[in-house]
RNA sequence: GCGGGCGUAACUCAGUUGGUAGAGUGCUAGCUUCCCAAGCUGGAUGUCGCCGGUUCGAGUCCGGUCGCCCGCUCCA
């Protein structure tokens, strides 16, 4: 399938539209037409009625350990800045960095580690990464001066290996891939969250950030969620809502927008049986997917490797889309299952943890004024543990995070739907005919009524079937032009059924019902025209 | 962020050495038409991405900027 006509059908009938596109576009940024917020809808209300709405808490599951129970929440999208520093993403997100002008790579200021080393007068930062950044350092410092091994003795070294942010001058580092000093640019920031100002008299003080998940909302909300709600563990608390991330590089379409909707679950269980609660979420919304059409080979669930694993997780998987923008074998991810153990709700309680040398996780602890260590980002301090009144055993939940892109299961639909196929015009010549097959429950449009001619009462009688269809379902109208082109039309729109009154219905009351994909035709009452179009599409 | 390519109607694209912008499709009005886009007759549509410069005159030349595509980089 070619993107590029997938584009060109989203901007022509009104799925997709580049955001401020009257003002030049903004890069990363995208506005969702007339059908194509009916189909991310879709999208997003078929996901809340299947995990949230519509999960019955009495009955266990194929699949599932046991019965469980699940809850929506809507927080807000700006939150307490010390959120951020706890989760992880403060200091993640807001680094400074380096670019290297000649090899063109950027690194993390303070992670670029060297020594001083002088020969004949020069005196030069030289700088490694990796892990044998001693011996790489003695290494690129000879080639530098152009001396041999056993010449390495002539080289004067000042000092013990540093970060490079504590170099003062940088012209005079010899950046870690580059062949000459002062390559580096002058470290810069770099804001991969949104800032911004709370208050309308704020200063720097009063920054805050939009969040870049809708994840920590949840967490935070955990004790409120029990304490209000009577919901007992195991149990899941779902959102959806935007988040925002400065993306280096905002490309492909939709795929990576700097502003994006999140389908977000935090499934709370006991760590025994966290394991089995992973793998049932796996392949829940592995089969969510595929039960929507996007059933093809197109679409993979990939676990994780053990090295590709974040610090905090037991276990990851990526359910994967083959997108047409991609390179052939190349999959974009739809949505990440992550076993994430009990480190989110631990990081609310003590503050933010890292990896200590014995792989546990713990308080990542700094230099304090006087001299003392002190937590880096501290915790609420809060006691976000659960008591299972039956047993009263106390303990942190842990946590199953099955994480997708609303927009991203949009694109996704939108490309497997894109169909180009050949059907007969009036002369019975085959035409290429675009028609977008999307599964009737996410189609933006469920049904079209047409008359067949404009004329004879027709109208009148198919006006009254729109009106009865309208009622329950997104239905459109059209009385124009040749029917062929009418059925063309909304083969475009991914319309699943055309309903027509002709010349049979003024005398038995039935109508003809198309099916967008096999292009047959079959006639039933104009009565029954609601019912059948409910069957069809809530299945 | 870097390098390369590109930007003209809703879409696909023409537009010569600088001289006031065109086609097809689509859209639209009417007619025709009892079932799958190209039957007939009319009609509308563009600050030529944006800003500035050169010029008597810029879609065309120059600079900047925004956006798109490709390759690096980045992607919790």
């Amino acid at each position: 399938m070619d993107m590029d006509k997938l584009v060109a059908l989203c901007r022509r009938r009104g799925f997709l539209f580049q955001s401020s596109e009257i003002y030049g576009g903004l890069n990363g940024f995208w506005d969702y037409g007339p059908l194509g917020v009916e189909l991310k809808r879709n999208i997003k209300d078929a996901w809340w009625r299947d995990m949230i709405s519509g999960h019955n808490e009495l009955v266990k599951p194929a699949g599932a350990p046991t019965t469980y129970e699940m809850v929506g929440l809507d927080a807000s999208i700006i939150m307490h800045p010390q959120v951020w520093k706890c989760s992880g993403h403060f200091d993640l997100f807001c680094d400074m960095m380096v670019d290297c002008r000649e090899t063109k790579h950027r690194y993390r200021y303070d992670q670029v580690r060297g020594r001083w080393a002088e020969y004949q007068g020069l005196k030069v930062f030289v700088t490694a990464l990796g892990e044998n950044e001693a011996q790489d350092i003695e290494q690129r410092a000879q080639k530098l001066f152009k001396l041999r091994a056993k010449e390495a003795d002539k080289i004067t070294w000042h000092g013990e290996i540093i970060s490079l942010a504590k170099v003062e001058d940088l012209s005079k580092a010899l950046a870690p891939e580059a062949t000459e000093p002062g390559t580096l640019t002058a470290p810069r920031e770099f804001n991969l969250m949104f800032k911004t100002i709370v208050g309308a008299m704020g200063g720097e003080e009063d920054a805050a950030f939009l969040r870049p998940e809708t994840a920590q909302g949840i967490f935070v909300n955990f004790k409120n969620v029990c304490d209000s709600t009577r919901v007992r563990v195991p149990f899941g608390i779902a959102q959806v809502g935007k988040s925002f991330r400065n993306e280096i590089t905002p490309r492909n379409f939709t795929f990576r927008s700097r502003e994006f909707e999140q389908m977000e679950i935090e499934f709370f269980c006991h760590p025994t049986t966290s394991r089995k609660w992973y793998e049932y979420w796996r392949d829940r919304r592995m089969k969510w997917y595929t039960d929507l059409g996007l059933a093809g080979e197109r679409l993979r669930l990939r676990e994780h490797d053990k090295d590709e694993l974040s610090h905090y997780s037991v276990g990851t998987a990526d359910i994967e889309y083959a997108f047409p923008f991609l390179s052939a074998g190349e999959y974009g991810e739809l949505e990440g299952i992550a076993h994430r153990g009990d480190f989110d709700l631990r990081s609310h309680m003590e503050g933010k943890l890292v990896k200590n040398a014995e792989g546990c996780l713990e308080v990542e602890m700094v230099d304090g004024a006087d001299g003392k260590k002190v937590a880096k980002h501290r915790g609420s301090g809060r006691d976000l543990t659960y008591r299972d009144d039956l047993t009263n055993e106390r303990f942190t939940p842990h946590v199953i995070e099955p994480s997708a892109g609303a927009d991203r299961g949009t694109l996704a639909f939108l490309c497997e739907a894109y169909h180009e196929d050949q059907a007969p015009d009036d002369k019975g010549d085959m035409q290429t005919r675009t028609v977008m097959k999307f599964s009737p429950r996410i189609a933006p449009v469920k049904a079209a009524v047409f008359p067949l001619v404009k004329k004879d009462g027709m109208p009148e009688a198919a006006k009254e079937i729109y009106t009865a269809l309208k009622k329950r379902f997104v239905t459109f109208y059209d009385e124009k032009g040749a029917v062929g082109r009418r059925y063309r039309r909304q083969d475009e729109a991914g319309t699943p059924y055309c309903i027509t009154v002709d010349g049979q219905t003024l005398q038995d009351g039935t109508v003809t019902i198309r099916d967008r994909d096999s292009l047959e035709q079959w006639r039933i009452k104009s009565a029954d025209v609601v019912e059948e179009i409910a069957k069809k599409v809530e299945g």
